[in-house]
DNA sequence: ATGAGCATTGCAAAGAATTGTCAAGTGGCC
DNA sequence: GGCCACTTGACAATTCTTTGCAATGCTCAT
């Protein structure tokens, strides 16, 4: 019934009929956001949330019985991000969806001011420097150099610069994320930064710490 | 209330009601991070901030009044790390402080600096050196070498060494490793260094102190 | 102890894949 | 048109893998 209303939204939807089942659907799968209901075969709600939220902070949205608040007062103090009564509105359900993913992307990419070594970047500006040097950089550059020092000395892959940075999957001979890469490095060079951007064969690029 | 809900992460709090009372704590305590709120009897958190500037680059996070943009900004250029406008989703705070130390802790450990007798190695700018000059190694070569110098003395396996330095699987009839070691051998020695990569027939290599 | 037989390793060289970089091409926008 | 950012293609350089063979080490029967 829920997928029939939350695919005309885009929204795609994945059924797990107890909570262990979805535990591991969630290790297997790529998922944006959890609807959980507090009454479950097997492991209860709650407890799946418990377990849930030693590894993950994933939005989660409660589904209780009617008007009974101790199961949403239990839930939202482990973490459950909204509760819905059963029986609900399926069109208020979307709208929470929707008010919930809107939230936690906004919060993903709300990390304002990024530093590593004299490498500087500030979100808010959309502004980078070296050294007190602003960089010209184009927006795509940008996002690049975003996505390395969220993550300063791990390896950030080549399909996750594109998807983020380019907004699209990663095609074979696609040599556009080298070439940002290139001509990011020419600019951080000419403004005084060596070697920070290094290659992982075959995996990705890293940021390290400069000269 | 803060407290109540930090401690599920394992995260401790020391409370301050003044200004003058933080700095103070901070003095006598060891921290890895200050939650700072703008509006502070005595001495406002911004002079708090820039007073504690002088002399530390802790890891701070501004708590300002909803949409105080003006706070928000003067904040971050006086060297917060984030800020979050009040009220705040507690779980907001806690996402914001574990993504805020994890940044730090590796900026602590990406200092790590490896050493066995003249070789040494530089985690923070992948860079590693035989009795000072610096070696030219390929990306897999100084994974293998930081695998060595690890554990020095004691064997790695070709296992080990495979699916650390070429995330794979070590196949049947797969000669990389032993590649990879003959030409890691090989810089090392031009560099000065004689012997240090001994093999352990059957289970691995082991590096032990050179020349 | 000795040497044949087997598995493992060292190393060089060829081959394949990936990346760096330049230059040209495309398309949007003023 | 002219500018700018992005993409694409070409070529060289680099890095990694595979292959071949000689060298080494281990086991076991003699």
């Amino acid at each position: 019934m829920l997928t029939d209303f939350l695919s005309p939204d885009g929204l795609e939807l994945t059924v797990c009929g107890t909570g262990e089942d979805g535990l591991q659907c969630l290790a297997s799968g790529n998922f944006d956001l959890i609807i959980l209901d507090i009454m479950l075969p097997g492991i209860s709600g709650i407890d799946a949330l418990k377990q849930l939220r030693q590894s993950s902070d994933m939005p989660v949205i409660m589904l209780t019985a009617r008007g009974d608040d101790i199961d949403r007062i239990i839930g939202l103090e482990f973490g459950a991000d909204d509760y819905l009564a059963k029986p609900f509105n399926p069109r208020e359900l979307v709208a929470r969806i929707k008010a919930i993913l809107r939230r936690s992307q906004r919060e993903r990419q709300d990390t304002t001011h990024l530093q590593l070594g004299e490498i500087e970047l500030d979100s808010r500006t959309r502004r980078a420097s070296v050294a007190g040097n602003v960089l010209r950089l184009t927006g795509t550059e940008y996002e690049i150099l975003r996505c390395l020092l969220e993550t300063p000395g791990e390896v950030v892959s080549k399909e996750q610069l594109s998807e983020r940075a380019l907004g699209r999957r990663l095609l074979p001979y696609d040599r556009s994320i080298d070439t940002h890469i290139s001509n990011l490095r020419g600019k951080l060079e000419r403004a005084g930064n060596q070697e920070s951007i290094q290659n992982q064969r075959g995996i990705g690029y890293t940021l390290i710490p400069g000269t």
